[in-house]
DNA sequence: GAGTCCATGTAAGAGGTTACATGATTTC
DNA sequence: GAAATCATGTAACCTCTTACATGGACTC
């Protein structure tokens, strides 16, 4: 069984909302979905152009007032099975990748400065991340009283909110540890 | 910039203890660092050859009571250096990639009872890998607290630790909430 | 004699990363 | 006139995944 190419399913998920460019798929990922998983221009165009070909999205040519052209793709028939296919296999497995704790995990005493700067930048950027976090945790908790159909996005949101959380936590203590231990 | 192969790092890191062999090497990576990093037999082998061709890493034969001969791989200074090197790098950034929560993410009504199941297994797993790690967090916070040289590993077993209690409280919360809306 | 562990790998093929390229329009 | 945003893409590379393959030794 070959690799799954979630690239295509991402697509086709954002795709369910309304027809839309390439460029715009990837600002929504960025804006929703960053934190556990990214796409660049290499994966998203070249999957646009596959899934076409495949009959899973339609594409047309809209012109804009500003900016140029763009490629409006749609959500075909056989799109929408394949999501709702994809959505039906089970699937609980994570992947996590720090090259930071590698570092870690092989550091000693001569890597000891490296590790502070690391940890203090990746605090201070979590810090940020966390602070946006918090308030789309926020948004969507409200969304989600008012509307019980985005609970499934809130849970999203809420992973989001506690990752981050976590993460400084423990890079707080870390830090701490580290200056302690000469 | 070409990717960066980490796994000739990990090897080169665990190859600093003594010398080993590809199947010791996965074991270890199995055994310490595989919440945050995995390596199976596709990567380990020929990256092994690749490094004795590139002379980072020496390799002589050995025959065992038990089993099969095996291939014992050495750090060369080479390879001493190339770690040092990296090591140096600053690096904060990390992946987390969760099939689970695009499928949340993109989930509706109709794949609620799949989420569910999905989230249940999630959870028991969780449990069980935290249980674990509860017990190797125990024992290294005892053994740094004896030899201050080992701050190092604690804090990459913290953060698992760490790690795994919050997935638990998310999926329990995830759970309640899912059930209860209907 | 079945199952597990020790121990080595290979083949095929994607998926993914990084970097570069191009050009229009809007804003300061 | 510079910078930012909109918008599309390609090239090269290679890491990683998945699956398969082989065989000895030990244990129950």
């Amino acid at each position: 069984m070959a690799k799954t190419n979630y690239t295509r399913y991402i697509i086709l998920g954002f795709l369910t909302y309304r027809p839309l460019s390439g460029y715009v798929i990837r600002k929504f990922v960025e804006r929703s979905i960053a934190y556990f998983w990214q796409l660049g221009n290499g994966q998203i165009y070249p999957t646009l152009n596959r899934m076409v070909k495949d009959g899973v999205v339609s594409m047309h040519k809209e012109s804009s007032d500003i900016g140029p052209d763009s490629k409006v793709y749609s959500l075909t028939e056989a799109g929408r099975k394949e999501l709702d296919e994809w959505l039906k296999i089970p699937e609980y497995e994570e992947s996590f990748r720090s090259p930071m704790l590698l570092k870690l995990f092989f550091g000693n005493r001569a890597t000891r400065d490296i590790l502070l700067e690391d940890l203090k930048t990746f605090l201070k950027e979590t810090r940020e991340k966390q602070a946006v976090m918090e308030i789309f945790e926020k948004n969507y908790r409200q969304i989600m009283d008012e509307n019980p159909e985005h609970v499934y996005m809130y849970l999203t949101v809420l992973r989001g909110k506690m990752w981050y959380g976590t993460n400084i936590k423990w890079a707080e203590q870390a830090i701490k540890t580290l200056k302690s231990a000469k």
